[in-house]
Parts: structure tokens; sequence; C-alpha cells
DNA sequence: GTTTACCTATCTATCGATAGGGAGACAATG
DNA sequence: CATTGTCTCCCTATCGATAGATAGGTAAAC
């Protein structure tokens, strides 16, 4: 059944979720179709219906999937082998990277500016994310109790997502060093 | 021509560029179809391509009025009878009455995450949005030279963009009043 | 023989966009 | 005053493309 690959990709449905979410990074829940999904994988769209009955249960699947995904990338909030700033500092990372590599910010930032028009469960999955990411941060940045911590995790992750839509919107990476240099030095 | 209302609406252009924006800011560009603006402002859908032939013409011209609307409405960046705090104050409270009045966060924050798949005027019309606030910003910010200022115009644009979306996601407007608030506390 | 994973074919709804017509306002002309 | 032409702003009607979704078939795997 599992292929071989080095990759996490695995089968159709794997496949599936890794175009969607590129276009949904993209532009949007709006911005994909069943139709252009099944001629980028190789199948028709029928199949990917097999695969997720309605849009919104792909959408769903495309944002846990990003979740985990995010969530294992920034590692352990919590490991006392490194520093409050180490871990904010991989959180800033994973972000960076994402936009350099792939020139494409957070699925959850592009979905959650247009939460109010996303089918429920796309939403749900949302907010769960930036719960969790925010449950993430507050732990990183309160693990050792810290001196004079004033910053919290909502004006972290709030800095992070905006910094990435100015930077995208403006085309100037700048904008997205100079608020994560900031978050960095609000934090010693 | 022109009718006496109280309000600035005068005629279907205007009410055309009203009902654009609000969806817009619900949904992104793709929310909106000339369809449903037309219904809800009382005409057809061919009467809307009369004022705005294609829908790039729309978005740019709901884009470029509503970047009209954010720069009056946040005042001079540079008038000595207010200070760098109360500048930055309004600049806020514009984002703030704009969430719990409208229920809506910021256009060009939904339009800018989805800027790769926008029409060139209507991206471009976004990132002179983003300059003309960045320029603003930073004129509020160095108009009285400042003492140990830090704080720069791209950190607190992004933290107000990204606060927004958290907060809309989340359902949680504790979020961008926190983050507002740290913004504050950064300034003095 | 049941399940999995694909297929063909098709449905209805909606999209942006266009062609062409009509009613009213208005100015110029006689 | 009455007529004429033009311009604005809306209309009806329709086009082709694309959307999500479904019914039913097929071939291989277990």
């Amino acid at each position: 059944m599992e292929n071989t690959e080095h990759t996490a990709l695995t089968g159709k449905a794997e496949e599936i979720l890794e175009v969607a979410e590129r276009h949904m990074r993209a532009g949007g829940f709006d911005a994909v179709s069943f139709r252009d999904i099944a001629t980028e994988v190789g199948i028709k769209s029928a199949s990917v219906h097999y695969h997720f009955p309605q849009k919104a249960d792909l959408g769903a699947a495309v944002v846990q999937r990003y979740t985990a995904r995010v969530i294992a990338a920034v590692g352990a909030p919590d490991n006392s082998d490194d520093s409050t700033k180490e871990r904010i500092s991989r959180l800033i990372g994973v972000y960076r990277s994402a936009m350099i590599d792939d020139g494409l910010i957070c699925l959850c930032c592009v979905l959650g500016a247009e939460t109010l028009d996303l089918p429920d469960p796309v939403a749900e999955a949302v907010s769960s994310f930036f719960a969790l990411v925010l449950k993430w941060t507050e732990t990183a940045l309160s693990a050792p109790p810290a001196a004079g911590e004033t910053t919290t995790a909502a004006q972290i992750i709030s800095s992070l997502q905006g910094a990435m839509v100015l930077s995208l919107a403006t085309k100037n990476p700048q904008h997205f060093s100079d608020t994560a240099n900031g978050i960095l030095k609000a934090i010693d």
C-alpha cells in the first residue's frame, strides 16, 4: 500500500492535498477546483471526489495536514535545552523558509482572512490551527519563567502573519525580516 | 445630479463599490459576483458591467476608494498638535472600529493574502495601499525625532493586519486588543 | 466476492462578459 | 415651441466556460 518514497507523499490522496494546499495558499479556498487538482495529479475530477466527497472535506483535510506539519516543524516548545529566543527563532524560521522556498505565505493566514466565507469545517480547522500555534507560543515564552516577559503569544503570531501579507503584497521581503527582528529583539 | 443624502453615497456606481467592498472584505476577490452585487443594488448584472467593464476594473476601483477612505480617516501624520502615540492610536482606532462596526477586517489584508491570484491592476492597487500606509506610519513615527525609537512602520502594520486575521479566525477580539496594546507600549 | 481506486458521462448552477435595445435628460437647431 | 441628435444608464437575452457534484461502470487487489 504505502509506497516507499523518501518523502511522506503516499498515494493520490496525499498528492491531492499537496496540490490543493499550494493553490489555496496562493489564492484562497476558491482558487482550487477539482478539475485543476485532478489534471495536475493526473487523474479525473470524479476521482478527487472519491477521496474527498465535498470541497469542505478537502479544505479541512488540507488545513489539518498543514497544521500537523507546522507543529512538527517548530518542535517542542518546552525543551529545556533551548532558550525562549531559540524557540521563537525556530517558529520564525519555519515561516521564513516557507516564503523563500515556496514563495507562499501561511495557509491559515490566507484562509483566516476569508473566514466569513468558508464552509464551517474549514473555518473550524483554521481556528484550531491558531489555537494550537498560540498555545505552542505561550508555552515557548513561559517555559523559563522569564525575566521581564511582556511580549504575548498573540503579538508574535499577529506580527508574523501580518508580515507575510505585507511582504507578499509589496513584493518586499525586507518587511518580514524587519518584523522578525523586532520580535526577537523584544524577547530578551 | 449629485443627490443630497447625508453620506457620500452618490449614484449606483458608489453603491456598487460599497457592496463589492463588503463582499471582498468578507471573502476575497472571488467572493464577489456581478450578479450578487446587481441584486443587492437593485439593478441587473449587465448594468454593473456598464460602470465597471471588467472585474479587474471593479476590484481596482474598490481598493482605490478604500485606500482614500483609510488615509482620510487616520488624518495627518505630521500634525505637531498630537504625539506619535496619539497618531498611532488613531491608526489602531480606525481598524478597531472597522472590526467592531462592520465585523470585517482590512480589505487589503484579505486581498494581499491572495495577491498571487489577483488580476494585476488589483494587486498593484493593494501594493499601493500598503506603500501609502507604510509611508504614513513612518512619518507618524518620526515626526518628533523621537527618543529611543526602535519600532518600525513595518512592525506596526504587520502586527495590526495579523491581529485582525487572528481575531477573526479565532473569533476572539482579545487578540486584537492585546496586539494593539503591545504596539502602543513599545512606542514611548 | 468484496473493496479500492479509478474511469466515462453528464447534470445543474453560476461565472464574467457581450450585443443590442429603450427610456429619459439635455443641448442645439429650426 | 417643437424637433432632432446625443449621451447616460439601465434593460433583455444570451454566450461559452467553468464550477461542484453524482450515477454508474471497470479492472485490479485482496
